[in-house]
DNA sequence: ATTTTTAGTTGTGTGCCTACAATCATTGTG
DNA sequence: CACAATGATTGTAGGCACACAACTAAAAAT
């Protein structure tokens, strides 16, 4: 049961490894899109949708106060728009631009390319990792 | 061979869900030592030896007049001691206290603790993932 | 021996994010 | 209707990290 343990700790600092210290792509994407990470994160979490600016404020963690200044300043590089919510007049949806959308395409690209040798991984040991992992982020 | 890098992309991005977004552990970390993670990171880096200010700062990719506003604060704390470097006057070792190690414990405890789904995943899996993560990690 | 290079420090300024108080408009409740 | 609660905004203050310039001390180069 140690020994299980021991598995476990020793996957997840691997992977906490790969992900924070040998492939941590945040400086290549804000370098790239010219604009901070948390800036390219807000336009990530827009792509499926319009959000109301409470709940894009709670999904980064930001306060209101901040979500505004965040928004403000995606709006000013025409990234992101403000709509009234015609279900509630108090609250504001924000809609990303197609201007918008390539960038936050262009920091997805970025993020997700697999290092090198996770691609070249044999095609069984990488189909289990996948499976593995994806398995993993379905979790409770 | 786009199945292969649909597969590794998809890896890759379960990673990088599962540290960055499901299983974050920096507020923690910092919540619980009482200082950012950066000073946290330093500690840790200085527990296999004492490291020269050059080295440090490298490794933490901060500059050497910020790597010594953050080495004083350590210090300060206790948790760090300069000394000379005897085989080059200029230089100065960084080495950890009892105190310091203390916290680097803690704070790796925290970090290095694996996700639950992680740790119960049946043993043939978990195995052939710490396996393949590892390699990851030791791959140029 | 003079010059150049390197390691570290001090000081200054700046950007991003966080936290809190106060305000306005709108919605929900007694 | 009066009142409380909610969504968003404006303003202020502070900490952390980053970047640049200038300086001291020691070592290396010529």
């Amino acid at each position: 049961m140690s020994t299980q343990d021991d598995l476990a700790t020793s996957a997840w600092r691997a992977m906490r490894t790969l992900v924070l210290d040998l492939h941590d792509r945040r400086f290549a994407v804000s370098d790239a899109i010219g604009m901070t990470y948390l800036r390219a994160k807000a336009l990530r979490l827009l792509l499926p949708g319009p959000l109301p600016m409470r709940e894009l404020g709670a999904a980064l963690t930001t306060d209101a106060p901040y979500t505004t200044v965040l928004v403000d300043d995606l709006e000013e590089r025409g990234l992101v728009h403000r709509e009234v919510n015609p279900a509630d007049r108090r609250s504001k949806l924000v809609h990303v631009t197609e201007a918008g959308k390539a960038v936050a395409g262009q920091a997805d690209r970025i993020q997700s390319a697999p290092p090198a040798a996770l691609a070249s991984l044999d095609a069984e040991t990488l189909a289990a990792l996948e499976q593995t992992l994806r398995a993993l982020v379905q979790a409770p």
